[in-house]
RNA sequence: GGGCGAGUAGCUCAGUUGGUUAGAGCGCCUGCCUUACACGCAGGAUGUCGGGGGUUCGAGUCCCUCCUCGCUCACCA
């Protein structure tokens, strides 16, 4: 019965601003987001851990629809597990973003007139830090406002003091190892950044350049005119050293050992053989440049050439170390690609540029900056990948690891397999200090895990090198170092290590996860993690990637302004397949968020319903009901909870492996967010709102025990979809169940946020048939509703039906009331004698009609065909069983065919129950 | 160039080991302010499942081939 209780009452429209905000408070203030080392199993208590470490998203600016996708994500899967009663912990943090966030400033500080140069690097660090304290508060509470739930107070920032010392133990720990090392090589160089990058962060991509032949005249008078080669970069020329040709190569076997003279710089150098050199590609000579390109690098070292480095770190000619002076000086000072035209056509003036062809090929971007890298000799710091990447490949091979999509797996192998070593060290000055002190007066090199002064050995002051760490040098121990480590002991680790799910966008693949499990495995001896659940990225509708930069972006905060977290939050899971993208129109918000928005008001108007009609005095608990309360859309819409939870837990996966290593079978399962979020919004508006709901309206009116039930029933199925949708809409969820009229409310948990996750029930045969059988009510209404539609018939307009049925007419009978309230038709049954259905219409005017009422009414055919799909999978079914007991056929074939057929038998025999009982309940046999 | 993936309704995508009539959201058409909801309700239309070939009683699903996109890696100057 309706309450007179004023405080139940719901605004017409749920407003999202106004609620969020407040709940999101008291969820904080009642510490459930704070996980306890004490209550995790692994560390004395009760609950399985469950834990999912933050990507940290980089400081450099507040978040954009990517992280909201990402972090939603994240939310959703933490709370599915907490309701599910694991000690839930979703580790938040920020990142430093050493070479990302130095731009930011350096832009900053040129806007302004001035340089880091000029502002020194004391004050230039003081001064990121500052920005950094901004952005970072700022991106923590757009986190809070979609409701993501963190546990804060162990909010970390990868440049925090313990997260340094792990980063510099880390180091240490590895150089004692062997693993870190000093190198003088050739590494990618951004002139515009002016530091080393590593391989991962000079990225690919394909350009249309040309490719200069140039021809180098030999030094003696010879009867070759001179050699032949090709190269896109011609200005890295003026550091040639030698021209290369391949030893088996009869076209120049005579003139190795003999000199070409290098145009422009007019010097004379080798001719060498090196099998590194592809004798059918172009004209099969390859210049030498030591200094500027890796493989030369790689030639030169073998050959004991010298390596003149011709460019300044900005990328300006320039008679660099070895380089003499190879540039001519009008050169010296010119940059790289100015160069490039100049030296081309002075080469076309003497006659020494033998053609131009157009040349695709791919070019090294800094990623950051996209400025040309510039391949550079010099001294850096590198990790040796290939012992650390030996127990992560085997992970991901040997299920310990899964990685989804699937797919992914192969990309990861792929580039593990052929790893190369890691530049770690970064010529900025926003980042970690490189722990490694120099004496220079005695020449030795301290690398240690304490601020040292000075020498061990001389005593003299030592200087640090002024190199940064690779910003990725810090993340790949976020796992560890969030928990605790360096130290083993700490209770974090021990609790919680390792952690569950590692959730992020594919582009970091490399840069991050994959050195995460290296990582894992290099200072704990275990994986980081057992899943790696890699999403889709979120485009704009021409499939660009949104970003500020371009105007296509999407700001969270105005989608959760606008339409609430919750129309975000469910519009982002239900748009996202497995992997898939999500595509959203940055032009037209509410058409791109119309979905969640919807769904939410959808919710709200239950709520509304439940909260007038059903009122807030207590209703009956379900469990006290009696199978014989039950009508049959109460026993069709328990059914179908049953079944939706069932759905919602498959979609949603084993939250972990069941042994360790992931069986096959479990593997690729779970994690399919939008099929989950499908199943619940099926279940809310297609089964609760648009039938079950209509179908209590009459009864909850008309009161008495059986509005008793019909109230129950109600609030027990919406109870529960407010459960299964929490970990999606967590704020108007908890809104509205905080002011269900529930039978429990006394025992029940405080927040739905910590409620327990339903539990599906096995379906009874009753059940079931209850299921059948409304099916059949639904066909009815939905046939009547045709003829109402199909005849133009004014709604306003009563119509009288029969209906007529062979086989279910008590069925009809008994609900002809509420099909006639659904269908706004007098409705009563006919005769029986007719084997076809018909709906026979009296409309208000005295005409009638008569109207086929499609599958429903025709039985004999239904049945027919069900019947005869029963005899057949009988029949397959038998011939099936009978190979399955022939000793021959399991003795000789192969084990997993066996157990293959076997599974078929199983599945078909599950089948042919199911289509039994359809048959038994709706042909009567 | 190597590896991988995708092509299903106008758009974005589901479709589990081959098996009833290929689904959903948005969009579209028609009629409705029906006492929770027009951010809604009811009804409706729409698919050579990229092309071709094959295996099978049966193919969107398996095999071959071609076309078109995408991702990822890469030292061919």
């Amino acid at each position: 019965m309706p309450t007179t209780q004023q405080s139940h009452e719901l605004p017409a429209q749920y407003d999202p601003g106004q609620t969020e905000r407040a709940i999101y408070d008291r969820w904080v203030a009642a510490g459930i987001f704070s996980a306890e080392e004490k209550r995790s199993n692994r560390n004395g208590g009760d609950r399985q851990p469950f834990v999912i470490v933050m990507p940290p998203p980089n400081v450099t600016a507040v978040l954009h629809m990517g992280h909201g996708l990402n972090n939603t994500v994240q939310d959703v899967v933490i709370r599915w597990r907490r309701m599910r009663g694991d000690e839930a912990l979703w580790i938040p943090g920020l990142d430093h973003a050493g070479i990302a966030t130095q731009n930011i400033i350096e832009k900053q500080l040129a806007a302004e007139g001035t340089a880091r140069a000029e502002l020194g690097r004391e004050a230039f660090v003081q001064r990121t830090a500052d920005f950094v304290e901004r952005t970072g508060g700022e991106i923590l509470q757009q986190l809070k406002s979609i409701g993501a739930s963190c546990d804060w107070s162990r909010t970390a920032y990868t440049l925090s003091p313990s997260l340094s010392q792990a980063v510099r133990e880390a180091f240490v720990q590895l150089y004692e190892r062997g693993l870190i090392y000093r190198g003088h090589r050739v590494i990618h160089w951004c002139p515009r950044c002016l530091t080393s990058l590593s391989d991962e962060e000079a990225q690919h991509s394909d350009e249309s350049g040309s490719l200069y032949h140039i021809t180098y005249a030999l030094a003696d008078a010879s009867s070759v005119a001179g050699l032949t080669v090709a190269t896109t970069r011609p200005e890295t020329m003026l550091g040639d050293v030698a021209l290369a040709v391949h030893p088996d190569d009869a076209r120049y076997s005579g003139l190795v050992g003999k000199f070409v003279i290098l145009p422009i710089s007019n010097i004379e150098i080798p001719i060498i053989a090196d099998e590194y050199v592809d004798p059918s590609f172009g004209t099969g000579v390859v210049k030498i440049t030591p200094a500027h390109d890796p493989n030369d690098f790689e030639v030169g070292l073998r050959h004991k050439l010298p390596m003149p480095i011709v460019m300044t770190p900005e990328g300006a000619m320039a008679n660099g170390a070895d380089a003499g002076g190879r540039v001519p000086s009008h050169l010296v000072g010119m940059d790289r690609f100015e160069a490039r035209k100049r030296i081309v056509r002075m080469l076309e003036e003497s006659g020494q540029l033998l053609r131009v062809e157009p040349h695709q090929h791919a070019v090294r971007h800094c990623y950051r900056c996209d400025t040309v890298v510039e391949p550079r000799l010099s001294d850096q710091w590198f990790v040796r990948m290939q012992p650390l990447a030996k127990p992560a490949l085997e992970a991901v091979r040997n299920g310990t690891i899964r990685i989804l999509p699937e797919r992914w797996e192969a990309v990861y192998i792929n580039w593990l397999e052929s790893i190369r070593d890691w530049n770690i060290s970064r010529q900025l000055w926003w980042g970690h200090r490189v722990p490694v002190w120099y004496c220079d007066p005695c020449g030795k090199t301290y690398v240690s895990r304490t601020e040292l002064s000075a020498c061990a050995s001389c005593g003299r002051a030592v200087r640090q090198d002024d190199d940064v760490l690779d910003t990725w040098f810090s993340s790949w121990l976020f796992p560890i170092s969030t928990l605790g480590w360096p130290d083993k002991s700490s209770a974090g680790l021990a609790a919680f290590y390792p952690t569950d799910d590692l959730i992020t966008a594919p582009e970091i693949l490399f840069f991050w996860v994959a050195r995460m499990i290296m990582g894992g495995y290099a200072f704990m001896d275990a994986p980081p993690f057992h899943t790696v659940y890699l999403h889709g990225t979120v485009r704009d509708t021409d499939h660009v990637k949104m970003s500020k930069s371009l105007g296509n972006g999407i700001d969270p905060l105005d989608v959760v302004n606008t339409y609430g977290a919750d129309a975000l939050r469910y519009t982002v899971i239900a748009g996202m397949g497995m992997g898939a993208d999500l595509i959203l129109d940055h032009r037209d918000l509410e058409k791109s968020f119309a979905p969640g928005r919807n769904f939410a008001t959808k919710l709200w108007n239950i709520g509304r319903f439940l909260l007038t009609n059903v009122g807030a005095a207590p209703v009956r608990s379900i469990d006290e009901l009696s199978d014989a309360d039950l009508t049959l859309p109460d026993r069709w819409i328990l059914g179908k909870l049953g079944t939706t939870i069932s759905e919602c837990d498959a979609a949603l996966g084993p939250a972990r492996p069941s042994n360790g290593e992931w069986r096959l079978e479990e593997r690729y399962a779970g994690l399919r967010l939008s099929e989950y979020a499908e199943s619940a919004r099926r279940f809310v508006w297609n089964d609760i709102a648009d039938w079950y709901l209509e179908s209590t309206k009459g009864r909850i009116a008309e009161g008495g025990d059986d509005g008793e039930v019909a109230r129950a029933v109600l609030t027990h199925v919406f109870d529960n979809a407010l459960r299964l949708l929490h970990p999606i809409m967590p704020f108007i969820t908890e809104t509205l169940w905080q002011r269900l009229p529930s039978p429990l409310a006394a025992e029940r948990a405080e927040f739905l946020a910590v409620a327990e996750w339903p539990t599906a029930l096995p379906a009874s045969a009753g059940t079931l048939e209850a299921m059948t059988l409304f099916d059949l009510v639904r066909e009815g209404v939905t046939a009547l509703r045709q003829v109402r539609s199909d005849y133009a018939i004014a709604p306003g307009k009563s119509i009288e039906a029969v209906i007529r049925s062979p086989r279910n007419e008590d069925l009809f009978r008994t609900h002809a009331p509420l099909i006639g309230r659904l269908a706004r038709a007098a409705v009563r049954t006919g005769d029986a004698d007719s084997a076809a259905g018909a709906a026979h219409v009296l409309l208000s005017d005295g005409s009638e009609m008569i109207v086929p009422l499609g599958g429903l009414v025709d039985l004999s055919r239904e049945c027919g065909k069900l019947r005869s799909e029963l005899e057949q999978l009988e029949t397959q079914l038998q011939s099936l069983s009978k190979r399955l007991r022939n000793e021959g056929f399991t003795s000789r074939a192969p084990a997993s065919v066996v157990e293959a057929e076997r599974k078929k038998e199983e599945d078909w025999r599950r089948r042919r129950e199911h289509l039994a009982e359809k048959v038994k309940a709706l042909c009567g046999d």
